[in-house]
DNA sequence: GTCTATAGAAGGATAGAC
DNA sequence: GTCTATCCTTCTATAGAC
């Protein structure tokens, strides 16, 4: 593959990253990927064939990334506190960053729950969940925390991060009534989940 | 308006809330809802001019429901603990019946979030945040909240009681991995979530 | 009010020249 | 590899008969 291929390729991908982010699946168009990777829309077809296969080339590396940016906490040699509150801190920082990427995958994996399931058997999920268990099972006896509802736990924390971004219309709308802003209420964020989360799981 | 006018009109209305649900307004066929209502496209145009406006009158019933389903906790004459009790109880039991609203809602707001404002002005939810305000003030100094946090607070029980249900497939899909159950871990989500919500919050 | 038929536009995909 | 031109299907929406 010459250089010039993967220059264009690159180029559709970013596009349609880009356009899918912002429309999803189905009200995302060809010729606005197109115009945006500054071809036409024969050339998409050369390299991808379908609008599915982009589609599915764009969403599993964009569900990649959103857990492997997760996986860095989990190897740290932190006390579980301390996990917690890095976590929230980089995935935070994370989605101020990427802030449609939760609602993106979250629609698209409701509407073709097929997709996820591929995409977590690749990613071996079964083991980084082990390890985890692991890493601090002695640790448990100290909090409110039975071996069993760790996926509660696990959830909660995800929760807690996510939603202020899949929400924002709303949020942002209701904190606007009572003459409150959005971005403070994010940037107070990871801060208060941080605490919550402790307090939540403390004896 | 003839009793049959009315039966024609709400089986549009019911057959293209299922589709919408299901499909979200890009996804959806004006086909589809008329096959599902047992009648003819042109008479979906007859009753509601095009798809734009029948989805509005749909959207603006879902969110109202989801809103209004609310409001009974706020009215209640229960303590704080009484009411995030209740809240989670009647929440999720809401949810289980109805799993396909959060994400529709999240979706479409996120794609078009001047449906949610117009919404939200109507509610006139400025209101029913000072009354909540004014009911647990005294209360807040026992707790580990402020004032200037409360929609911190809110929008994490919002969190911890509708992200089980936006992340069924991932939750579904690694629950599937280490040998637990999605039906198990949603019908122990409520009691989780009041003792973690709760704890988070004593002093 | 309800239907059939069809207009009119848009979208995904391909053929074929260069 | 890239483009233009075009096919074919699908979709929303309307016209017009009953």
């Amino acid at each position: 593959m010459k250089l010039k291929d993967k220059q264009t390729e690159d180029k559709i991908f970013e596009a349609a990253t880009e356009v899918f982010l912002e429309k999803g699946m189905d009200g995302a168009r060809m010729q606005e990927i197109a115009d945006k990777a500054g071809i036409n829309k024969a050339l998409l077809h050369y390299y991808y064939r379908t609008k599915d296969r982009l589609f599915d080339a764009v969403f599993a590396l964009i569900a990649n990334q959103m857990f492997k940016k997760l996986t860095p906490v989990f190897d740290e040699k932190l006390t579980l506190e301390e996990k917690i509150r890095l976590f929230f801190k980089e995935h935070i920082a994370f989605l101020k960053k990427n802030p449609r990427l939760p609602i993106f995958i979250l629609n698209e994996i409701n509407r073709n729950p097929e997709r996820i399931k591929r995409i977590i058997n690749s990613l071996n999920v079964k083991n980084m969940w082990l390890i985890v268990e692991k890493q601090h099972k002695d640790e448990l006896e100290k909090y409110n925390i039975t071996q069993e509802n760790i996926p509660q736990l696990i959830t909660s924390i995800a929760a807690l991060s996510i939603f202020p971004f899949v929400a924002k219309p709303i949020i942002s709308a209701i904190l606007g009534e009572i003459g409150a802003d959005y971005n403070d209420y994010i940037n107070q964020r990871g801060d208060f989940a941080a605490d919550f989360t402790i307090r939540a799981i403390r004896k």
